[in-house]
DNA sequence: TGCAAAATAGCACGACCGTTCTTTTTATTG
DNA sequence: CAATAAAAAGAACGGTCGTGCTATTTTGCA
């Protein structure tokens, strides 16, 4: 059962190219032809939101502060989103189109298995310690947001499940294929996985160990080692 | 070396019985002998002060909303402290305190070595799983303020500190009592202690996951497993 | 080129923020 | 009990917040 998974951690798949989010240049540079203006600002404001919401947390993006950043008028960047909850969303929905195409997409070109899963793995890793000084959505939102309902949170949470299970059925097709022990629980393993990660984002980030990512592969490693030969239960 | 360490993590060990800070009461009851008034009801803001932190975060917590809350003027409130930054910093340190009374102190009774780690970590992980409902100042604090120089920032980072140094000397202990395989890497082993816990709080607290608890449980297990015999190295 | 529509600016609002200053109330002590 | 010190209240400040409303500017199209 669910033999592929083609896009399904997708929730568009970006024509690549002339894409909605400037993903990085500056203010919007030549004019993108077949979109109005209004698009290409919104892209710009979202871009720069992120960037903003990543340092200082999405609770703290302000729309005055982005406007500052944008040079545009407070009610300019209003208009784009009619409430800071739906910029806030906006931002969520970018933030998981850019962990697709960075960590999950380039990973599906490794054969299903374990390669793949050690591709999820190291592109996750490579993310959150990149990001360093820039923070992570997912880890920082979760924070923020874990007891404040409400449609933010519903986005946020979403995204992050939709992650996980990627994640998930990585390890379930690289059990599949034979390359973990049969008696492997798929979701202990993804759950042992999230916490190096979360370790490594906490400590490398917040304390500044230094080290951390070589603790965190270090983990990885050993993780593998106890779930591809059956453990001797002691 | 470090042959002992009865009172490393602690700032102050109360006198228990008449506390500075009433646990858990409402408001300031009997007037204690021995101190001032304004003691007591300080003591009884920095109580209402982190139950608010731990459910809005520190950054969330205004005074305003405190005043509220003891039902008291916002100047009568801000009075003692003086400022904001000095508010959150005893709020750090009231958190700090009951960490180490509810999972520090009552695992040094257990045995140097394994038993005691063991004491560390299940009490650690019974807080957190605990608080399900009211967050960890430690996990929260440290996304608010990952990047947010400062005062604050100080206070939170060296209570983490303190309570991760407490653990890793416990992770020493263990190995020099024979408990741990001889090329055991302490800071490994509590690095992917640490990662345990945060996914606890990550899957418990914010996703719901049913089940995390056991989850963490298990990959205790599975760490000591792995570092109670030497590995062979795949 | 001119006109409708879209995008942006400007302004004001009520609310809450941390902080200061002054006054009133409460507690402590000789 | 009176004198003094401590604690709390009250009011006001400049600031920022999100969000309406109304002009003005800019854009896209016939």
């Amino acid at each position: 059962m669910t033999l592929d998974l083609p896009t399904d951690l997708s929730t568009r798949r970006p024509a690549k190219g002339a894409a909605a989010a400037a993903p990085s240049g500056a203010a919007a540079g030549e004019p993108l032809k077949g979109q109005q203006k209004g698009q290409q600002t919104k892209a710009a404001i979202v871009d720069a939101a992120l960037g903003l919401a990543t340092q200082i947390g999405l609770e703290g993006l302000s729309i005055g502060a982005l406007a500052e950043v944008m040079r545009m008028s407070k009610s300019g960047v209003f208009a784009h989103f009619g409430s800071r909850e739906e910029l806030q969303i906006s931002v969520i929905r970018e933030y998981h189109a850019r962990f697709e195409e960075e960590v999950f997409y380039p990973a599906l070109e490794q054969s299903r298995g374990m390669p793949r899963l050690q591709a999820l793995v190291q592109n996750w890793m490579n993310r959150t310690s990149v990001e360093i000084d820039s923070g992570c959505l997912y880890i920082s939102g979760a924070v923020e947001f874990d007891d404040r309902p409400g449609p933010v949170r519903d986005a946020l949470a979403g995204s992050v499940q939709t992650w996980l299970a990627a994640m998930y059925r990585a390890v379930v097709q690289a059990k599949q294929a034979g390359h973990l022990a049969q008696d492997a629980d798929e979701h202990q393993l993804a759950f042992e996985i999230h916490g190096l990660i979360l370790a490594l984002h906490y400590e490398a980030r917040f304390l500044k160990t230094p080290g951390s990512v070589a603790r965190a592969n270090t983990g990885f490693v050993n993780i593998l080692a106890r779930y591809t030969c059956t453990p001797k239960t002691t």
